[in-house]
RNA sequence: GAUCCUAUCGUCUAGUAGGUUAGGACACAAGACUUUCAAUCUUGUAACACGGGUUCGAAUCCCGUUAGGAUCGCCA
């Protein structure tokens, strides 16, 4: 007997994985993880309209950004392959040869512009939308007739009857047989629907439980029947709640980054979407709100994943990242900072070189003043390469004349000349030594220093930010704050 | 239009055998700290969609209403 919890993610190949898709693929993965199941991925390519060439990889790309591995799938294989739908046709075929002999599904001739006029002609006269069955009971002869027109194979619902749902989230649902119409089986380009491609391969790999978004609840039903016409047991249903956007609609383009490859770029981290991801329709208790990824695979429950639908929060998921950059040890997120700015930063720092020991003493300064790792540029940009763009009213401090400020740059460029050895501490003592000497508040003194140095006004703790700009990078970019001040029509 | 799903602070949620000052987190506001910005700490504002039942007692059980969402493709 084989009871091993096998489950699936199964994207189709069509573009980017957005958030919602991750997020099945999440709850899929931790429940394989925690019942120490199978995490099998399956590419669902049969629609040759929506294929895109580099889909495939940008989603295992997508995959493995987030940790998630599979055990199963088409690059690596595994007992049940092939893994990609397009590869197995012949399987679908068989199964539909069986259906067809059975005379549980039919060939039908409809062509698309019947179906479309049926469609519009149903909505108008609010009819009950769906196949009318047109070709269902022509008979054998008058198909022949058509033996070499194109046709699609439908599937011979029954006419009465009921077929009924257990979801584990959403208990046992009943719909009436008569409401569903003959879906498609077979296509005319000779590939399977959906909903029967999905079927065979779930019988065909084992698994035992389908974790799909809850918008699959409705034809359900349809994967059902072709189950029970098959003989064959269904899996487990759970139907996941679905994402929505602020606007409470589904989360969509519309909605800024969907992408999960766009949170990448922004500086997301990984196990941050993932703690985010997680908590979006499950929750294990009543106060957690940061969470591991081994936590998380030990303590995933299906019965705590909730029913209604969540919209998907910016705000927090930066407040998680934040933590994540927060608790991440300042050698690890160096080095992640750096891979993540390289690109840019190796041409950008025209003034300083960007090398990882440089950064590594910058990093502590920012780890708690950034949300996500793009927002770092604002704070370390200076370190890299000069750049004067202050105005005079910037760089003189609260209540204070230009001459003052001047005699304050000046006497500044003194007190760092003699302060040795130059280390923050220091630098502090002496700085404050000195405003207390001008009769100025620490705060006047910094301002304009911050200025002079960093020209930014929020930047980070300056007197680290000296240290590591050292001596003379600091003091020449004083004395152009001072020469811009003397001399301001030549700038 | 039909079918289905859902309903606790603005948002994510706890509440699973009816009895809680309805808890936590994000966000927001105020204060403390402070070298700018953060971080941190304290405090605060804020919710059971509505209406009926059942019950001594309902966020919790039942019915109805409303609202939102999903599905109804030769897309998945």
């Amino acid at each position: 007997m084989n009871d091993k919890i096998r489950v699936r993610f199964a994207p189709s190949p069509t573009g980017e994985l957005h958030l919602g898709n991750v997020r099945t693929a999440i709850f899929n993965w931790l429940f394989a993880k925690k019942n120490d199941g199978v995490f099998v991925l399956r590419i669902e390519d049969t629609d040759r309209n929506r294929y895109v060439e580099t889909a495939v990889e940008t989603i295992t790309n997508s995959l493995q950004w987030m940790g998630l591995n599979w055990d199963e799938g088409p690059d690596i294989g595994g007992e049940f392959g092939p893994y990609n739908q397009s590869e197995r046709l012949n399987l679908y075929n068989s199964i539909a040869e069986k259906l067809l002999l059975t005379n549980m599904a039919y060939k039908c001739y409809c062509t698309t512009e019947r179906l479309q006029q049926l469609r519009e002609t149903q909505t108008k006269n609010k009819q009950q939308i769906g196949y009318d069955g047109y070709c269902r009971n022509t008979s054998s002869n008058q198909k022949t007739n058509l033996e070499n027109s194109k046709f699609v194979l439908r599937f011979r619902v029954p006419q009465s009857g009921i077929t009924s749902l257990t979801d584990s989230i959403h208990g046992t649902k009943t719909f009436p047989n008569k409401l569903i119409d003959d879906f498609i089986l077979i296509k005319t380009d000779g590939y399977p629907t959906y909903h029967f491609a999905n079927v065979i391969d779930d019988h065909y790999m084992k698994i035992s439980h389908v974790l799909r978004a809850d918008e699959w609840l409705s034809s359900t039903p349809k994967h059902l029947l072709i189950y029970e016409s098959l003989e064959w047991k269904p899996p487990i249903y759970i139907h996941l709640p679905i994402i929505l956007g602020s606007d409470k609609s589904r989360l969509s383009k519309r909605h800024g980054a969907t992408s999960i490859m766009e949170y990448k770029a922004e500086g997301f981290l990984p196990d941050a979407m993932l703690n985010a991801l997680s908590l979006l329709g499950w929750a294990l208790d009543d106060k957690t709100t940061i969470i591991s990824r081994e936590e998380l695979t030990k303590k995933f429950e299906l019965d705590k994943i909730s029913k209604s639908p969540s919209m998907f929060d910016i705000e927090k998921l930066k407040w998680i990242n934040s933590q994540y950059i927060r608790t991440t040890d300042n050698q690890n997120l160096n080095s992640i900072l750096y891979s993540f700015l390289e690109n840019n930063y190796k041409e950008k720092s025209k003034d300083y070189p960007f090398t990882l020991k440089y950064l590594s003493q910058i990093t502590p300064l920012i780890k708690e003043r950034i949300n996500t790792l793009n927002e770092a540029d604002d704070w370390i940009n200076f370190f890299f390469h000069d750049c004067r763009k202050y105005t005079i009213e910037e760089l003189i401090p609260k209540n204070m004349t230009l001459e003052n400020t001047i005699l304050l740059l000046k006497q500044s460029i003194l007190t760092l000349q003699n302060t040795t050895p130059f280390n923050a501490e220091l630098i502090n003592n002496n700085l404050r030594t000195q405003a207390v000497s001008l009769d100025i508040s620490i705060r006047q003194l910094l301002g304009s220093l911050r200025m002079a140095i960093t020209a930014q006004k929020v930047a980070p703790p300056l007197f680290e930010t000296i240290e590591i700009l050292n001596k003379t990078r600091t003091i020449k970019l004083i004395e152009k704050a001072i020469d811009f001040l003397e001399n301001p029509v030549n700038k």
